[in-house]
DNA sequence: AATAGATACGGAGGCACCCTCCGTTTATCA
DNA sequence: TGATAAACGGAGGGTGCCTCCGTATCTATT
């Protein structure tokens, strides 16, 4: 009887499978940026030069492939949140960060200003972001707050959700919109002095 | 030879064709409430005992199914802001609409709560309510405006858009947050007394 | 009441997409 | 150089979209 596996003795990954792996996520970037959230997993597959079932095996849903691709750029949002929050004061820190995270979703969406299309809702891109995002929003949220800055009785996710619901705004203006609306919302939390 | 059909003499339109009409906006109704925005067609048309051809011929795009269906609702809406526009000093008509507006929206979209799942944008609801809404918010913040009650420099519908952007949060409670984010946005854009 | 048209109906058909399943191929390790 | 675990690929069954056109039904007319 043969030994199915010595304990330990973990096989190195094929090459293969990683390279495809790969492909897979640079063409999803490009097509979910073009297309949408809700881009053609069978096209992804295709233009990688893969069959259907390889893409489904690395990534078993939607959302699996979608979080893997921004996995990166929400960890370096997730980094940024920490670094504003060492170098700002509370109320500022938040105000740059919700400025910074505008850029991350323009660039998640390209499709919403670009072909006013219908694509999916941002529910998805928030549950692949994972809860990075809203723990940075906490983080801010919570220096601000007890530094007597702001006052905030809704869930910090929500003011993020509020600026992004400005991203179904067509045309080419709408960043600046959600930059303005990032004051906005700064100057409504905050604790008026008196 | 036979004159084809008089001027003016007009048929009366066909009493199937309109039952089938009503048939089909009621089920739809129920079918996006429960499904969201992109409920099958081809089911709605089978609950409500047409064939698919018979849905398409009285509505050719999903978004004017979508658009006749809430169309009375919407011109409701329409009819509130010029109701509370004249009943109450501009910055409180503002923000008493923009919490019946969470209303509006909360029957259109009963799904995002319910179910969290990942329905269409919300760009299709705008583009069905049509010019309304808009034309609805830039009356009321108009008078807010000239009567040096707020400033605002981004288009008025990306206020709702903020508003409805809280929409995609899960959770039996995104009413109420998204009710005080209209406060938050309002303190946002009014000129502080000093 | 019967009939001629105009109107409306229905669903088959062609296409795209989703996702699963499993026979075949390939990379790794000995 | 094999043996075999690991990965591949794509056919297949299901659903949905939308169009097209032969058939059925309603209205107006005689």
């Amino acid at each position: 009887m043969t030994i199915k596996s010595e304990r330990g003795a973990v096989r190195k990954p094929r090459a293969d499978a990683e390279r495809n792996r790969i492909r897979l996520m640079e063409v999803a970037k490009a097509a979910f940026a073009e297309k949408g959230a809700d881009a053609s997993l069978e096209e992804i597959a295709r233009v990688a030069g893969v069959g259907i079932g390889t893409l489904y095996r690395h990534f078993p849903t939607r959302d699996a492939l979608i979080g893997d691709v921004y996995r990166n750029e929400t960890e370096q949002l997730a980094k940024a949140a920490i670094d504003l929050g060492q170098r700002l004061p509370p109320k500022e820190a938040l105000r740059q960060w919700m400025l910074v995270f505008i850029e991350y979703i323009a660039t998640k969406q390209g499709m919403y200003p670009a072909l006013n299309s219908l694509v999916g809702g941002t529910s998805t891109l928030y549950a692949a972001s994972g809860p990075l995002i809203g723990s940075s929003m906490e983080m801010l949220t919570k220096r601000a707050v007890e530094g007597g800055e702001i006052r905030l009785d809704i869930p910090p996710l929500d003011l993020l959700r509020a600026v992004s619901g400005l991203a179904s705004n067509n045309g080419p203006d709408w960043k600046d919109a959600a930059k303005r609306m990032v004051d906005i919302i700064i100057a409504g939390i905050e604790v008026r002095p008196r």
